[in-house]
DNA sequence: CTTGTTTTTGACCTGTTGTTCAAGAAAGGA
DNA sequence: TCCTTTCTTGAACAACAGGTCAAAAACAAG
């Protein structure tokens, strides 16, 4: 009953994650997002309540990504070296193959709200403990497969590698490919 | 001649500094930097031109500071893992001293900026390239004294570190200073 | 003093922000 | 067919953004 919806939810999520990983969350207006969706600014708020809700399901939906894209590079055959490299060398691709260095938005959504927001933070908080915890396990792995060493502390090295990733997200907005390329090499060594 | 400026510039663009630092450029409001300052609107942009000019202003000076601070700590007695590390542990305590954790205004304005603003990557690009020079003669310095084995690449390494501190910066928003001490620990084992 | 010059201040301006709402459109059920 | 319900849309809203400006204030020189 009532009048259909025509447009998926999803679909909206997803193209105002995009507006939000690109232009940030205080620099994409409603009326950007209604633009960017294709659909009304009524609409928006009918369905998602507000702005930062609206952000709060984008936020999440690329933490999701994240979590997926860490998995996939990390559970395909290879050392641990040659996979945690590859998933590194991955990010740096995707981001300098865009026409403006929009980073990480996990990284851009902690630079502008972390620390200020604390359900913002807690969320953050949250996809990285999903992607650490992922890194963990394949160093683990390496551990038992004998290509990592075992004075090599997983779970700290775990985070050390996401704290690069985050590093290199950053320097991607100054940074060309190669020197990424760089910085990704020396991390690797700690394995 | 004319009537007398009753504050002082410097001063000005420092807590115009604090205030770009803790909120970021778009949520920082002239009438904001005014109530920060303690001088008018009018004046304000009399003495700055925009709030733009003054963001210049305020970052330009926070890379001068950041690479005086890199400087100060690096020139110290010690190894260069020593030095290093003591320089790294400095920004974590400085940021997890805050209230509210701000991280690096140069990395909230990468995030923010970086890579939509061409003038604001360049100077991001010269507060990288000082401090990162700065790292890359002490681990060179390193090598000479017998601390760093010759097989290190010290701008790579100058590079990664940096990157390093850019991570921790962020991981500061979402992590206790335990946390940033253990990634330090692993970061410094490629010295 | 006056004059000329440079500040200072807050009121004011225009455009935009995030949000709401009234009016109408598109379905199913009575 | 006419409700009822749920959706759509864009106009309208108060608040605030970034910026300007006229008037007054504070000095030095004549």
């Amino acid at each position: 009953m009532g009048r259909p919806r025509n447009f998926e939810a999803d679909t909206v999520i997803e193209r105002a994650m995009e507006e939000f990983w690109t232009h940030g969350y205080a620099n994409t207006s409603p009326a950007r997002l209604a633009e960017a969706t294709g659909i009304g600014k009524g609409s928006l708020y009918n369905t998602f309540g507000s702005k930062r809700q609206l952000f709060d399901q984008a936020l999440a939906r690329y933490g999701r990504m994240g979590a997926e894209l860490a998995e996939e590079f990390l559970s395909r055959p290879g050392t641990t070296r040659e996979r945690i490299g590859a998933y590194l060398r991955e990010t740096v691709d995707s981001d300098v193959a865009q026409p403006i260095r929009r980073g990480c938005m996990g990284v851009n959504t902690a630079a502008e709200l972390g620390g200020h927001d604390p359900e913002i933070t807690r969320a953050l908080r949250a996809i990285e403990e999903r992607i650490v915890a992922v890194l963990a396990a394949r160093i683990d792995q390496g551990r038992r497969d004998g290509d990592v060493s075992s004075d090599v502390d997983a779970q700290a090295t775990a985070e050390f590698l996401f704290s690069t990733g985050a590093g290199l997200r950053i320097m991607a907005k100054t940074n060309d490919a190669r020197a990424l390329y760089r910085i990704i090499d020396v991390a690797l060594s700690t394995l």
